[in-house]
DNA sequence: GAACGACTTAAACAGATGTTTTATACAGTC
DNA sequence: GACTGTATAAAACATCTGTTTAAGTCGTTC
């Protein structure tokens, strides 16, 4: 049941995954992966994975693999209350996720690196997962408002919740100082997810009004 | 009347903002910089700069004074109304700055990438604009809701406020996909907006369901 | 016109980078 | 025990990096 230790081939991927998003694709070099893998030679790299470039690849394969694995399912005949709260339980899991879990902290390092790189992986990423987890969020926010899923205004919408999450994952040097912590633990998630809650929720509610 | 000729320092500043915002500090070159500026030397940059990394603070500096000359003056002495009036104007403001200008959208990707470099010029940043304008953003908010504009949950609600709009410049390359856009011009940010000031409005009224 | 200073260029340097090549260790198989 | 294929390591390669040094150009000043 346990599961098989892992490869150097896997150790090199993780170890590619945190510097990457940490340092960027072009500020890392394969010298130092190998390194941080426990390795000694470079040449693992274009062994394994062809070039730096391919190892950028599997590293983008491989968090698509992680993420499937870890998905909520989402049910989709819900009535309009039930949507709302679905909603809050999943905006709240995606802060967790992205300010709490570290190996899950480095795969959206790596995919916000991603975002503007047009040498990236960011094709693979979009069609694995950000463009089925976005639709949806889409429906939840149509059930929950009695609008068209997948009109052009809910999309928007959906991607304003959104940014409101990230942006406390990029901008969080910026967050910390001015709030004076030392970092985003769970304590302060949880006061974060307090403030985005309430946000949803008088969206929320303000379809409600000239919903009925 | 007319400004003064760019000088070559001007120039290569910047060449210098617009490449690392869009490549990236370390993937950008000094060569590529000055090409770029029109000049056919790398030694320019040492000359005027010292190194690669004063070039970078400069690039800091000149976007420290470029944006003091583009600040809308902040009226403290407001009322609840003209307050959330002022923030609608303000995130407008701001959403245009980000998405609309091509000399700021530069400025912001530079921004974006120093956010994440410890090696970088977020203090300079942080100190010369960044805290300054967050406050005045918390200040407008406390004066709209009634509430305590230095309470840690305004000034959550602010950085809440604030991704909502960088996203959209942040993770345009996904944005513009998932809408079907060629890019974000007006037309779009005028319908970003819309979503956007609804939002605004409908977390201001919740406030106001509780204030009064 | 000579001398100077500010600016620009070219060439060269040491170091780091991605990649390739070669060599070594070590399973499993006949 | 020799052979084979896989996995790791070391060294060498060409290229690119930031930086330095030296040379060149231009306008200004005396």
């Amino acid at each position: 049941m346990k599961p098989p230790a892992p490869t150097s081939k896997d150790l090199v991927i993780a170890a590619a995954i945190r510097l990457f998003g940490r340092l960027g694709y072009d500020a890392t070099s394969v010298r130092q992966i190998t390194a941080e893998a426990g390795g000694q030679n470079a040449a693992m790299v274009n062994y394994y994975f062809g070039s730096k470039a391919g190892l950028r690849r599997a590293c983008g394969e491989a968090i698509l693999a992680r993420v499937q694995t870890a998905l909520p399912p989402v049910v989709e005949d819900v009535d309009a209350a039930q949507a709302a709260r679905q909603l809050e339980i999943l905006l709240s899991a995606l802060l967790d996720f992205m300010t709490q879990v570290p190996e899950a902290e480095d795969m959206a390092a790596f995919i916000l690196r991603e975002l503007n790189d047009p040498d990236g992986v960011l094709d693979l990423l979009y069609q694995g997962m950000i463009e089925d987890r976005h639709r949806e969020l889409c429906l939840l926010w149509g059930r929950a408002t009695g609008t068209d899923p997948e009109s052009e205004r809910t999309r928007i919408a959906a991607f304003a919740m959104l940014g409101q999450i990230l942006y406390f994952r990029i901008g969080r040097p910026v967050v910390v100082r001015r709030l004076g912590w030392s970092g985003i633990g769970p304590d302060e998630a949880r006061k974060i997810r307090g403030v985005l809650t309430a946000n949803l929720r008088a969206s929320l509610a303000a379809h409600e009004g000239a919903d009925t």
